[in-house]
DNA sequence: GTCATTCTTGACTGATCGTTCCAAATCCGC
DNA sequence: GCGGATTTGGAACGATCAGTCAAGAATGAC
């Protein structure tokens, strides 16, 4: 072993998410990067390889972090309904902030085979969550029968990009608690 | 009078509104601006002022020929729900484009009075023009009534961001009606 | 304490950024 | 055809970009 580094990866990871989610990738510069992480800039290439990677792994470590923010709210109600409003909930509160995810597949869309598998891999677990959720509301009868569960999932999921679209257009809190009851209503 | 323009400045336009939307703003050089719009370097920059002007006014444009379009699309039914529909499946139909509207908001979100300004002036109208349509399928039966044409509205709106980044996410046809149906729903 | 190893710092690289300058080309009114 | 006006294309600008290099600072193993 030798000199032991300043600062923690996960952290300075934390930070880049940070600037990556309110100026995208292109509108982040090294600078901002070496400033806002607090390291310099050799360890910044050192330990993360480059700027592309670096936006990967923040891109990876957000849409991880925000799986498991919905799954933890899917599961904290008892009656499956409960749960899918207190995760619409939770998006509605949080959208104040840019989201990461909504951000990059808007400047990249599906162009960047590494930014998709990304998404995919992460969006997996969470809609098999959120599919078996909507089957439960359906049978205790606070989901309409006729919704297609998959189609349900991604109408959600779609809404919340929506949500937090109009969050970043300026839109205020109460705006957007509307934006989610109604999101909900399409399901009844 | 002396040589006139080779290029006709609403072509020109449009063709920047094609790169803009397709790569964001920083995400596009004066390079490609030069060689999509075909005209010479100085000729762009006499034309219209810098990149952030020629943004401006791509935005602009496309701001006004989207609302028009939704315009168009609420009035060609007689029936308000109708026009709602058509309006939705417009959004659906040409959401293998990104959107302009949605990209700039994602890029810059509220740090750009200009930008407000022109999404603001554009949205009046065609806001207007829904709300009116939901009261009268309110009154038609066809909406129900303890919805606020305001919210629904603004829900309308978020649907299609969420439609939109869905598209750019990869998401078929298929699941794009369906998102646009699932909408609907919400309103009934 | 010494050495080998690693991290940090700041200057530096070539490339590309948005933008401007300038000379040549092109047109209209006369 | 001529002169004034304007556009055009290409070279060039300083600034900034992402990324690298080299030298010094700090550590753990022995």
């Amino acid at each position: 072993m030798a000199r032991p580094k300043e600062f923690i990866a996960e952290e300075a990871l934390d930070a880049a998410i940070g600037v990556f989610r309110e100026h995208g990738y292109e509108g982040t510069s090294a600078e901002m990067l070496v400033r806002t992480l607090g390291i310099g800039r050799q360890s910044l290439y050192d330990t993360f390889g480059d700027k592309w990677q670096l936006y990967l792994a923040a891109v990876q470590r957000y849409a991880a972090r925000e799986t498991e923010a919905h799954l933890s709210a899917l599961a904290s109600e008892r009656r499956a309904v409960d749960g899918l409003r207190v995760m619409v909930e939770r998006v509605v509160d949080d959208a104040a902030e840019a989201c990461l995810g909504v951000n990059s597949i808007c400047e990249f869309g599906t162009g960047k085979p590494e930014l998709a598998a990304i998404r995919d891999s992460a969006g997996r677990a969470l809609t098999r969550a959120i599919v078996g959720r909507i089957r439960e509301a359906q049978a205790e009868g606070d989901v309409a029968a006729d919704i297609d569960p998959s189609s349900a999932t991604e109408f959600l999921h779609a809404s919340f990009a929506g949500i937090r679209v109009a969050a970043r257009g300026g839109a205020g809190q109460r705006r957007l608690r509307a934006l989610g009851q109604l999101a909900l209503r399409a399901l009844t």
